[in-house]
DNA sequence: CAGCATCCAACGGGATACTG
DNA sequence: CAGTATCCCGTTGGATGCTG
């Protein structure tokens, strides 16, 4: 009965999958340190696009992950923070952004390294159509 | 000079995805306790196609995550394998999934809850087309 | 067995325009 | 300001068939 996230219709994997949304995880980083309007939320986040800000914060909201709270005023002021179940979740998330930047320099130079090996899996070595021009 | 997530085209972000990828998750926990056969990756996480697989797993590779080791064999047979890299996402991993599963009644009630709410942002609050029938 | 190639439907997600 | 609503195209990803 314990929740197994290797069979597909479990729902640790939805929660899986939540976390490991693109905009998710930086969402919960940036209300890692307090309340935040949208807009704040919408400037930090380089290269979100409100309608992915909005759609993920309903889904966070909907998690018990963020609250959202409207404020009566004009002009309207909208501030989300992360729930308590939220921010059991912040060693995680933070982990993970420090992994991801201790760990960039190795990524990319394996990832060179695994380019410069492709070529040979080509069929002669030469004349390799990447891109077989489309159509 | 810090590599920071919140920047759009940093690397660091593109860490982020692939960690944060559907399957890539699954993978590395699969592969945790010892070298798996392609098969027995594709037995073990149930729901995943062998196109997904593939694509993972190569993905895995190219950011130095994962080896391949080719068997000349017949019939052939490729072992998969964590890579000290790899490994030292292992924590952030199984991190992940215990959080999912200790974590999950809480989610669903959460959701419950925020579904029951809903209602009330429908128009007249009766007669609400969850799915609009298809089509 | 372990894949690659192809086709195609479904979804994600950006850009834009409009509203309370 | 903080969204919602639409349009629309690119990518995702499943299904199927073929190969070393």
């Amino acid at each position: 009965m314990r929740p197994d996230p290797f069979q597909r219709n479990c729902g640790s994997r939805q929660v899986i999958d939540r976390i490991g949304d693109r905009w998710s995880v930086l969402v919960v980083l940036t209300l890692a340190d307090g309340d935040r309007r949208y807009g704040e939320l919408a400037e930090h986040i380089d290269g979100i696009s409100q309608k992915m800000l909005t759609q993920t914060l309903r889904g966070l909201e909907r998690d018990g992950l963020v609250t959202r709270t409207v404020h009566a005023s004009v002009p309207p002021r909208v501030d989300y923070a992360l729930t308590g179940l939220g921010r059991s979740l912040l060693d995680l998330v933070s982990g993970l952004e420090s992994w991801a930047t201790t760990h960039l320099a190795e990524v990319q130079a394996a990832r060179v390294r695994y380019d410069a090996d492709l070529p040979r899996r080509s069929p002669t070595g030469t004349a390799r159509p990447t891109r077989p021009s489309r159509r």
